[in-house]
DNA sequence: TGCAAAGGTAACCAAAAGGTAACTGGTTGT
DNA sequence: ACAACCAGTTACCTTTTGGTTACCTTTGCA
């Protein structure tokens, strides 16, 4: 990310150090960006919700798109799937140390967009 | 965002305060979260770059896609687009202050991303 | 004379994303 | 018996996204 543009004595420009493909603020992005998932992330920051629950808290999201967010955080241990009962199936999503360890920007993030009133 | 799942003496599971479509961290994402803007805003940091300069910085985005970025960004005021010379035409853009007020959380996250080296 | 660079614009297309609704299969409450 | 709740899954369809290529106008350089 040290990109920078250099100009010969011929007035021709070049870059040095381009993103030629995603630099870490694009993979970042990829990451905690996708829709809903920062939102999700967020809402277990007090701990284990179920999967219905989460549903209910993110009134505009759709099952599907929940499941597969999950899906993703899981396969990259931001977040935990826990089978707590059989019987009455219930299942618990918690946040990893990795997942929690981007509730800072997340929270950056809401305040940011909260007191700029983002539409 | 203080969503909570309250549960009846039936145990029956219902959700005040959800987030009905998009809350602040949705909105946000949304702002600074497309494709190649956070990168886009984060080339800007150190002061006015050209078009094509920028362009070239961003090795893995086409012309269309940043000229689009730009035309959004300008859109919501986080960025100025100045034509600082006919003749050999040039043009500047760079950060507003709303637009610089967006770079801590970019930097949190490029250092979030590195330190995890997110793929 | 003819190419290259500047800052775009336009047209076209393929792929991915995301919404809706129905359905599963087991359990429990009335 | 009937409905509702759990945690998903599946199929279908529309919209959005983003890449590619070509093109435009003006100016400068060799």
């Amino acid at each position: 990310m040290k990109a920078r543009v250099n100009v010969d004595e011929r007035g021709r420009r070049t870059a040095s150090d381009a993103c030629l493909e995603p630099c870490s603020i694009e993979r970042g992005m990829r990451v905690i960006g996708g829709k809903w998932t920062g939102s999700i992330i967020y809402h277990l920051k007090d701990g284990p919700v179920r999967f219905n629950d989460l549903v209910r808290m993110l009134g505009g999201a759709s099952k599907k798109m929940i499941d597969q967010r999950l899906k993703e955080l899981e396969a990259r241990n931001m977040v935990t799937r826990t089978v707590i009962s059989e019987r009455p199936i219930a299942v618990n999503y918690a946040l990893t140390d990795f997942g929690r360890s981007a509730l800072k920007i997340l929270d950056d993030l809401r305040i940011w967009s909260e007191s700029n009133n983002i539409t």
